[in-house]
RNA sequence: CGGAGUAUAGCUCAGCUUGGUAGAGCGCUGCCUUCGGGAGGCAGAGGUCGUAGGUUCGAAUCCUGCUACUCCGACCA
């Protein structure tokens, strides 16, 4: 089609559509600065939807503070609007995730959100994936699907355009709209349905060159999470089905997150609690069984249904007591139940005993009615002692001597057994979480516990995906080859919360300056009357915007005890207040975001003081 | 999917037990006053009480179905 055409098409469905309402001529156009964000920066043209009041449906920090700045609104269940001001730190977090994966050398593209139903059968995962997955059907009855992730589009991609070893290594990204259908949506935007996601792709043949790539991203990652001024570590993750060690979690740090970290004091070693091995004995004590110096006697403890009951009544160490946990077990295993042990103080991690070939996956606990039917007693009289199924216990538990366990009678326990001598030793297993105070499993230093959010996931796929969609390229021989690929994500919409979750005190929003939504907020005082204070900040704010801040100057017409509270709600890192008092003395005000107290710079030197506390 | 709960004004909630025709605070609009930490006064706008049915002379209130949302659990880069 020729452009005039074009012209003329769109000009006519304008004037049809917007015939009547013609917006108001801007007083100060908008522009773009240095950070390449357009800028409604003045207060009064800005929808500042800001709550006083705590939404009741928010239960975390991030999400309550994003209502009550107004940062974005519920539309239902898992999907949220995005309002102005939280756009705009969205687009900072964008802009900086773009810009470092530009450097590293991967290239931008941009795939279909909805994704043909065809391309998930190749893969297998159009079964495997699950109700997870939201599937529609076009009016030609053809199947669907809102991507969740893109492997497949992009290895169909990459099987159509890359031909030859010669155009590798490549690494492809997006920063794109992605759908889950989440079980349970929570936490605002934190575990949203619909998300941001920035996603990569590389392709390569063989190992080396998947690894080199894996080592930039990682790199890579530690400049964005570094940049984006958050708290962050890289932890180990498990790679599942595809093995190897090519896996890491990006997380960033704090109390209210989903997952528990496990790092050494020692090292740089961290890893997902999910994942972290459980080394049977603290360094200092030694890794060996202490000999039995008591007999094994069968008490009655009636009222003892707990660990801590326990301790309590039988004056027990609760490192000289066990857990018994019976589970269902795999197929083939006489019985259908196994019982599980870990030491009293532990705490079973269910992701490894699911991965018990004995146990049945998903995990699933007996009932107390399958547990009396088998047992002959119920919870908290559980022990190992003439138990008639199969026994797993953990590595600490082999270790134990002298301890005390349900006797599998109602209302007694055994006291002072011992393995092999009052009963035989079961299989033991890494089964228990680790605890603060563990042996660090690479051998340096004690394991500490944090919790972290996780807003990256670098991995190394190798060649699941092309195998399966016969994605190849020519070697120098001439001979097909399987692609090697690895795949590197951020949850972009998810960063944003997680800087909240990090950054918030009673005021409101603390965000580093790199994501604020505006640097700098200027308030006037009292600007309707002094003609003097609305014109300086009016210039200063001209300056600075032209300085390449990103500038809000407050000229709403609102009390400045409001224009305050929303300044430090929005997490606005500096405040400039303009007002007859300091401008007498040639001053005016500034307050950080984190300052406890306000201080008075000299106007002359407003630029060299921002310069200095600027954090970018 | 299992368990628990909620649904009344834009937001936070009261009213429901014991049925009698809709309330508060905040927010919003106008006017006045005020202007350095979410001011004050006056006047207003705003609700088919989630929805469908039932009981009743009469239902926000009692009963039933449905829907949406929240929390706990299982699930999950």
């Amino acid at each position: 089609m020729r452009l005039s055409l074009l012209r003329q098409y769109v000009f006519t469905r304008r004037a049809e559509a917007l015939p009547v309402h013609v917006p108001p001529r801007r007083s100060v156009p908008i522009k773009a600065t240095s950070r390449g964000i357009a800028e409604p920066m003045r207060a009064s043209q800005l929808l500042i939807s800001t709550l006083k009041e705590t939404p009741s449906d928010a239960e975390v920090v991030s999400h309550q503070l994003m209502l009550r700045a107004g940062f974005i609104r519920r539309l239902t269940s898992g999907l949220y609007t995005w309002m102005p001001l939280g756009l705009r730190t969205l687009r900072k977090v964008e802009r900086i995730v773009r810009e470092e994966m530009d450097r590293s050398g991967a290239q931008e593209i941009l795939m279909p959100a909805v994704q043909p139903a065809e391309l998930w059968q190749e893969s297998g995962r159009w079964e495997q994936y699950g109700p997870e997955l939201l599937r529609v059907v076009d009016r030609h009855q053809r199947d669907y699907c809102v991507g969740p992730t893109h492997e497949e589009v992009v290895t169909d991609l990459a099987r159509r355009e890359l031909n030859s070893y010669k155009q590798l290594p490549a690494n492809f990204y997006q920063i794109q709209t992605k759908f889950r259908d989440e079980i349970r949506p929570r936490f605002g935007v934190m575990r949203s349905r619909e998300f941001i996601m920035k996603d990569a792709y590389s392709f390569h043949l063989g190992e080396a060159s998947l690894k080199e790539t894996y080592q930039v991203m990682y790199d890579t990652y530690v400049r964005i999470f570094t940049r984006l001024g958050l708290d962050f570590r890289p932890v180990i993750a498990d790679n599942g089905s595809i093995g190897g060690e090519g896996s890491h979690e990006f997380h960033v740090l704090a109390d209210s997150g989903e997952d528990a970290i496990a790092f050494s004091t020692g090292s740089d070693f961290a890893a997902n609690i999910e994942k972290c091995a459980a080394l049977p004995a603290p360094l200092d004590e030694t890794p060996e069984r202490a000999a039995a110096t008591q007999e094994m006697t069968l008490v009655d403890t009636p009222n003892a249904k707990t660990i801590a009951a326990l301790v309590e009544q039988h004056g027990l160490d609760i490192v000289k007591t066990v857990k018994t946990l019976i589970v269902k077990a795999a197929e083939g295993v006489e019985g259908g139940l196994i019982a599980l042990m870990v030491r009293g103080d532990h705490e079973l991690n269910e992701i490894k005993a699911e991965h018990l070939p004995q146990v049945a996956a998903p995990l699933t606990m007996a009932s107390d009615e399958e547990v009396r039917a088998a047992v002959g007693a119920g919870f908290g009289s559980l022990g190992p002692v003439g138990l008639k199924m199969p026994i797993i216990i953990d590595r600490s538990v082999a270790l134990m001597s002298d301890f005390g366990a349900g006797a599998n009678i109602e209302g007694k326990h055994h006291f002072g057994l011992n393995w092999e001598r009052d009963l035989p030793l079961p299989e033991i297993a890494d089964i228990r979480n680790v605890v603060a105070g563990d042996p660090s499993p690479d051998g340096q230093g004690v394991i500490d516990i944090a919790r972290g959010i996780e807003v990256g996931h670098i991995f190394q796929l190798g060649t699941k995906y092309s195998e399966a969609m016969n994605a190849t390229v020519l070697d120098e021989n001439g001979k097909a080859q399987p692609l090697s690929m690895g795949c590197y994500g951020i949850g972009v919409t998810r960063v944003v919360a997680a800087a909240i979750e990090q950054g918030n005190d009673k005021g409101g929003i603390v965000l580093p300056e790199a994501i604020a939504p505006f640097q700098v907020a200027i308030v006037p005082m009292n600007a309707h009357k002094s003609v003097r204070v609305s014109e300086t900040a009016e210039r200063i704010y001209q300056e600075l915007t032209a300085a390449g801040y990103d500038v809000l100057l407050d000229d709403r017409d609102l009390r400045p005890g409001n224009k305050f509270a929303d300044g430090e709600l929005l997490g606005i890192p500096h405040r400039l207040v303009i007002g007859d008092r300091g401008l007498d003395n040639g001053e005016y005000e500034y307050k950080g975001r984190r300052d406890a107290e306000a201080t008075m710079i000299p106007v002359d030197t407003l630029m060299e003081f921002l310069v200095e506390r600027s954090t970018l």
